[in-house]
DNA sequence: ATAGTCCCTGTGAGCGCTCACATTTTATCA
DNA sequence: TGATAAAATGTGAGCGCTCACAGGGACTAT
């Protein structure tokens, strides 16, 4: 089998009957091509099976229409969601996206990723940064490109998108006290997570707020085990409690069992509130009420900005935060 | 702010005091470089933050050191586990690796994707195929680079890597027959499905084995909501059933729930067995016991294998299957 | 001393594009 | 009708690397 030669420009050109430059307005869809010359390429690149290189355009331009994303932990259900619908949104407005998932929260796990894309010379950076540990702000100038950070906003001088986890927390606790619980606790996630931290201040202030007092919260670390050990420690301790806080739907789902295996009903001995509406969530026993986050929206609204800086559209908003929603179920019953 | 010209090879070299060509050799740690010129080309890039561009040496050289996949709904938890490993894996092994997420299964979806990765120059291509309708053979003819089916092996002349469904499938049903179950019924994926297909063969090729009818079996969509959906007909057609085999954990789930609702006891009632034991599967209830695999060696395995092609050592194997494992909870109990 | 060998380093060309310009063609108006 | 602008197309250069080859110095063998 001989190692069959690329399709190039040229190639188009010349089948086309024109020159290499016609061809490459064809592809970047530059208006001063007369219709019929723009199909007489059209034709030649279809007939040639042609598809531009894109090292070669990155090389020669200066710009490469692709955007890079740092996730941490891929594992996890919210930076997953965010980075696929991401690189789906992103491929719908034209740019490639890169993917790069650091297993080592670390400078050094950092700076590769950073220098992986300073050599792939992306247009722009996403950084998803989970907690405090991932945020190396002096790094940020090794990048001669925008950086945006999402899901959290570790540095004001830095755009960034995210859903307003305060004011999920803050619904779930509403709610919660709107059925008429007073003494409620809390089950956060690790206090260095920007995530947990929010979460943690939206119950916290909102108890504050109806002058009920934020007395006992512990922390898992996002697991479901995490979850059923921080629910018996609760168990143990006999705190008076009617209602729980939980930061995110598997440790409600461990919380759960524990309660269950204690011979408490929910939500009829304790309610008990999740957070991310994992798909999961309404099959728990009993189905979990939870917060649920639009990252379809987080995705489109980062790319958008993302574009609008690339562009040199001055953004008008540069810390975008969006709303998450109370997804009702049955895992909450008015306090008697 | 200036914008600051990239630092190339030409100013390493200038300031080591060596030829662009030896810069080059440094970076490919090619052997002829005498040690005191590598250290001095080295101390040369680090001062200046030199990052070669993967764009120039795609363009210049045979390979680009990249790979790519393309996945089919990387929401599921099968196909987004084996993507976050290999990407690792490959990073290990100094590729890059490109993702490419196809919402669409169809013809137009895999060519856009292939179509990606020829703009990209890949050096090979990873296809996680989910059903029969991802797999259009003759669009592998537009790659001139070796492609490798994961999860999957749908046509036996292109190599492959998969952990083998139909024995886990088998496992799980040995398990229920050992613990005395004879009417042991199954959820099912989607047949349409290579994994439902798989895993449906396991349960029934051991069912006849050990002299059973393999009765009953009904498709969910792998969601726990089907799963509920299922398990509820399941009781409307008062089936004689002492045990499911089911073919996701998810549906597991839900399955468990429409037992719980209609008073059935898992495992006393019913036992019930699952399949990925998903990071909460061993916080159901009861705890579920479910069949296990490993996505770190298939991640590995597939890499070394896709290396071992590129390198053009000749492959020992081309279709590699990887056993997957029982991992026993609470979900079983011995047949009455 | 001469040739042969190895090890290390340097030179020219070109990968497939885009950029900035130059040039040709066509349409528009006095 | 010619001048003038506007639309369409072409030309030269260069992006930052790798490839293939060409050299030069230090060593061994003759």
């Amino acid at each position: 089998m001989s190692q069959a030669r690329r399709i190039t420009m040229n190639d188009v050109a010349k089948k086309a009957g024109v020159s290499y430059q016609t061809v490459s307005r064809v592809i970047n869809n530059h208006p001063s091509v007369a219709v019929e010359t723009r199909y007489r390429v059209l034709d030649a690149i279809n007939e040639l099976g042609y598809e531009p290189s894109r090292a070669a355009q990155n090389l020669a331009g200066r710009e490469s229409r692709t955007i890079g994303a740092v996730a941490f932990g891929l594992n996890d259900y919210g930076p997953s969601q965010i980075v696929i619908n991401m690189e789906k949104v992103a491929r719908d407005f034209g740019y490639d996206f890169l993917i790069y998932n650091v297993t080592e929260i670390s400078r050094g796990g950092v700076m590769a990723a950073i220098r992986h894309f300073n050599r792939w010379q992306v247009d722009g950076l996403f950084i998803i940064p989970p907690t405090i540990h991932a945020v190396y702000t002096d790094l940020v100038s090794m990048c001669n490109y925008p950086i945006m950070y999402i899901g959290a906003t570790p540095d004001p001088r830095i755009p960034s998108v995210a859903i307003d986890q305060k004011r999920g927390s803050e619904l779930a606790t509403e709610y919660l006290i709107e059925h008429g619980h007073r003494q409620i606790v809390e089950i956060s996630g690790p206090l260095d997570w920007f995530h947990a931290r929010a979460r943690h201040e939206g119950w916290r202030t909102t108890m504050k707020k109806h002058n009920l007092e934020p007395q006992y919260s512990i922390a898992g670390d996002w697991s479901a085990a995490s979850g059923y050990c921080v629910a018996q420690q609760l168990l143990t301790d006999t705190m008076p409690m009617t209602g729980v806080v939980v930061a995110n739907d598997q440790m409600a789902l461990g919380a759960l069992r524990a309660f269950h295996e204690a011979g408490w009903r929910v939500p009829e001995d304790i309610s008990l509130i999740g957070f991310d509406n994992i798909p999961e969530a309404a099959y728990f026993e009993p189905p979990l009420t939870t917060i649920q986050q639009n990252f379809k929206q987080l995705a489109l609204q980062s790319i958008e900005l993302m574009i609008d800086i690339l562009k040199n559209r001055d953004a008008h908003s540069n810390h975008a935060l969006i709303v998450p929603e109370l997804v009702v179920r049955a895992s909450v019953a008015p306090s008697t």
